[in-house]
DNA sequence: TGTACATCAGTGAACGCGCGTTCACTGATGTAC
DNA sequence: TGTACATCAGTGAACGCGCGTTCACTGATGTAC
């Protein structure tokens, strides 16, 4: 049992709130696993009684939810600063792709709790994913390559999906990918930092703007330039 | 309750073993939560006692543990399907990268179980991975390539770790990531069947080829003819 | 073929535990006069 | 400035529950004679 905390003035219900969320998180991160992080555990870290939770969640799923709801906070901040530093949006969505990953390595627990359950929920998925702020960003710089026709729009669209959401969500797979399978496989070769990451976004990122533009007719000099261009930043880019 | 079972003849211990990790993969199919599968629940769904699934198992997590190994089983097994039905190794990398995909949305809930752990565990995860047969299978398949010429060593080896290697842990991390991204939010617009992740893994599979090709000096013809290659048997290799 | 017996797969009841949540309460904080 | 009082953030004790696991047991199965 830690000391008793003060008891907090009037108007100030906020910072307790935001001080159990902070002891849920701290809790997920240090025991990797969701189960452990019980009211009484959080309760105990905090310096308050089980009861006092209630105060301020309805319940249990409430207060994970907020813990969610700061982690995607976190990650819209980070892809936000990753995006400022760049200008050509290329290399905004090569950054942000990074910056996904370092922020879910940096909260693996949170990150695989966020992830790990279906998408049978009250709120249509499709709904959330397009709030989530840090998708639209991600989507806005594909977006802004595709006005820069780095990514011209395919022979034949699938199913009215525009082209920017189809690679916005195949980069966010990819980042994902890495992120996921680096939290359940530490020990798997990766490498040094975000080699893997760096290569294999690359990679997407070139082979997915070759795939249609060869697709009827090899363009031989297009194919060079766009190939010279995605590579010619590398020493800018490398973080 | 459902109805009693017969006793089990003398030498068929193996039997009930086998029902009972069935009962607990469809239970946690059927749930989609881990937290959901009880000793208590695969005893009542097996018809037997709780008590009985210790005359099998250790305890809770040795039945989990045969769980994963049934998945994983069944995973190399159609792993290998995949492969048999073709002769070139890209397509042979491709078609497995499907089946994993496949094989994962029909088991949602026990991949998402099998990698929703870290890797501190007892056993070393690299060697896992390593005699993981489906790793084994994918990398054989790479190195195919790599023998042909599709993938040349990259200018600056990294940390020794050889390129097929890198290069079926990048594969097998946008395989994961498609799988486990898909099996997060089904509702994200995927289109029809695997299109992502058709397109993510042949995206892949170009840019990575492409990336050290280009490195020093562009060969034009050198890559035009990757290209092709690439492109040119689509129709065979769309299941 | 018939009977006594050893084996051991599975049972029934119970254990201790930690959980999420409730409810009547307490007592420090801030306010009205 | 001093006092009585309302508010409400947090407490303490308890609830019912389902869990993993144990242990002494039962009784069908197979075997020895």
């Amino acid at each position: 049992m830690t000391t008793r905390r003060r008891r907090s003035p009037r108007g100030s219900g906020e910072q307790l709130r935001e001080e159990i969320i902070d002891a849920a998180m701290g809790l997920l991160e240090e025991c990797a696993d969701a189960e452990a992080v019980s009211i009484r555990a959080v309760a105990e870290s905090v310096g308050i009684t089980p009861p006092a939770i209630y105060l301020h969640f309805t319940d249990k799923d409430g207060l994970l939810d907020a813990v969610c709801g700061r982690y995607f906070e976190g990650l819209d901040s980070a892809l936000g600063a990753a995006q400022a530093a760049h200008d050509h949006p290329l290399d905004q969505a090569l950054a942000m792709g990074r910056a996904y990953v370092r922020f879910a390595l940096d909260h693996p627990a949170v990150y695989r709790f966020a992830f790990g359950h279906t998408g049978v929920d009250p709120t249509p998925m499709v709904d959330e994913a397009l709030r989530t702020a840090a998708f639209v960003r991600l989507a806005g710089a594909v977006t802004d390559l595709v006005g820069l026709g780095w990514y011209p729009d395919p022979a034949s669209p699938a199913e009215g999906v525009a082209v920017e959401v189809q690679m916005a969500l195949e980069m966010w797979t990819v980042a994902h990918g890495v992120a996921s399978l680096m939290i359940a496989k530490p020990d798997l070769p990766w490498g040094e930092d975000l080699r893997v990451a760096e290569s294999v976004m690359r990679a997407t990122c070139l082979g997915r703007g070759l795939l249609p533009m060869v697709g009827e007719h090899a363009r031989g000099p297009e194919v060079q330039r766009f190939v010279r261009e995605l590579r010619g930043g590398d020493a800018d880019r490398a973080q």
